[in-house]
DNA sequence: AATTGACGTTCCACTAGGCGGAACGGGGCG
DNA sequence: CGCCCCGTTCCGCCTAGTGGAACGTCAATT
């Protein structure tokens, strides 16, 4: 479904792109010439040449010491543009914080991009045990109450694109991926206007979410409220129920007329 | 700093660099293929072939009715990785290592926690005589010279908190003690860009200090230099020198603008 | 309605520039 | 001391990017 190969590219380009998302969705932050020539299958010399020219545009931040690669602070310039330009944040936050604070548990904000979906802001309350997301991680659309949420509300297409094309890889032992049972558990997500997951992402943790749509009627984003499994089924439908309220609101504020 | 020529680059990768930037420091979210062709001198082909090229990969998003541009939710991911990995002890260590060679003295990195700071990280130079600092050790904002630089940059409003709610407690016989002695202090670092102190936390010590800011610009860290004060005298110059690069650099790569 | 202009997009022949296999240099480990 | 692996550069082949020009579309203007 992304990559759309419609009108003209260009490889070195495209090939930058990858490098860029090597980056962002590695867990340590140095990678090698070497480690990133063998994952996205370019030849050492061209990484090479790109690290070194995103380097000099301070994209890329080189160790002098261990020769490894990081992301550099021009990275952060173009998030941070981004989040100036998005507006779902801000109308959230205050949401996110009234539902923390009434179920004293963990309220994100997800927004979509293309095959996944990643956390970019997230309220947690004051106790002890908590859950703590990572902003800017991304996941993909089938694992967790806010990816299902959000892949339940994709064009019929969009869905089955994804289920063939997607191999529906496992991220804990309980994420679902069998394509019927999937299918299934997301005409029961329509149906609901909430999705809920227990140890489906994360081993321990449990969540509800609730799709936001915008003024065109796209699922963009996913708002949930999570918390370590055990305390959060007692009151996880107090939960499916603001957070489908919040989820409506918010799709509203954000100019959808349902 | 910037761009560096060095090494081999590819120039579908800078344009591409610079392309992204140019979003990144646009007033609006919108670009157009034109607007960017001219502020950046590349051809209107080559602009929308970068632009299609991130667009398939979700760096960049399309606004199908204005056919303008503007960035995409892998952007935000871009950044927000920056920030997951951005560790100032992994950032400062080399540098922590090069001022303790240099200088033949202890470098210390510490952290804000509240109206503390601790060491969290040190290199020790390999002499028979030096300083040591007890890692994880919380001190007061008002005494040693990272405490003071912190506090220095901290909002005029903290400051005054601070003041007001902590008793300045002395640690040694030096320690500054008086509200207005300190604050005159504290203007004073600002104006120098670091703090140096002698026997204020710890007797027999020495040491001079640069704030360390964020992408947001609050003082989240000092890096400094200390050594037995006897001998660290001599050399506070030259080290207070190289502490203030130390703390840009640091900074810089923790994506402060300054 | 007709016209103009500005815009995004595509075309096409040219050749500049990127490509990648191979070689080089150096740092770390056994 | 020798080995291995990594980042980096070299160089000749040839693909793939380039950009001027042409096209289609829309909105504003006449």
């Amino acid at each position: 479904m992304a990559g759309d190969t419609s009108g003209q590219t260009i490889t070195a380009v495209e090939r930058t792109a990858l490098v860029m998302s090597a980056f962002a969705q590695a867990d340590s932050q140095h990678l090698g010439v070497t480690e990133i020539s063998n994952n996205l299958d370019i030849s050492k010399a061209v990484v090479h040449r790109i690290l070194n020219t995103l380097r000099s545009l301070d994209y890329i931040a080189v160790d002098p010491a261990t020769r490894r690669y990081m992301l550099g602070p021009a990275a952060l310039e173009l998030g941070l543009a981004f989040l100036r330009h998005v507006d779902v944040r801000d109308i959230a936050k205050p949401m996110l914080e009234e539902l923390s604070a009434k179920t004293e548990e963990t309220a994100t904000l997800s927004i979509r991009s293309g095959t996944h979906r990643l956390y970019i802001d997230q309220v947690t309350p004051s106790r002890e045990v908590k859950m703590t997301v990572l902003l800017g991680r991304s996941f993909p659309l089938h694992a967790g109450g806010s990816s299902k949420a959000i892949l339940a509300h994709l064009a019929p297409e969009e869905i089955e694109d994804y289920m063939s094309d997607v191999v529906l890889e496992p991220l804990t032992e309980l994420t679902i991926t069998d394509p019927d049972l999937l299918m299934k558990d997301l005409a029961r997500i329509r149906r609901l206007g909430y999705a809920s997951s227990v140890n489906e992402r994360q081993p321990g943790a449990a969540s509800v979410a609730a799709p936001v749509f915008d003024h065109s009627g796209w699922p963009v984003a996913a708002i949930s409220l999570c918390g370590p499994a055990e305390r959060f089924k007692d009151k996880a439908d107090e939960a499916a129920a603001l957070i489908v309220a919040a989820g409506r609101q918010l799709s509203e504020r954000m100019g959808y007329r349902g």
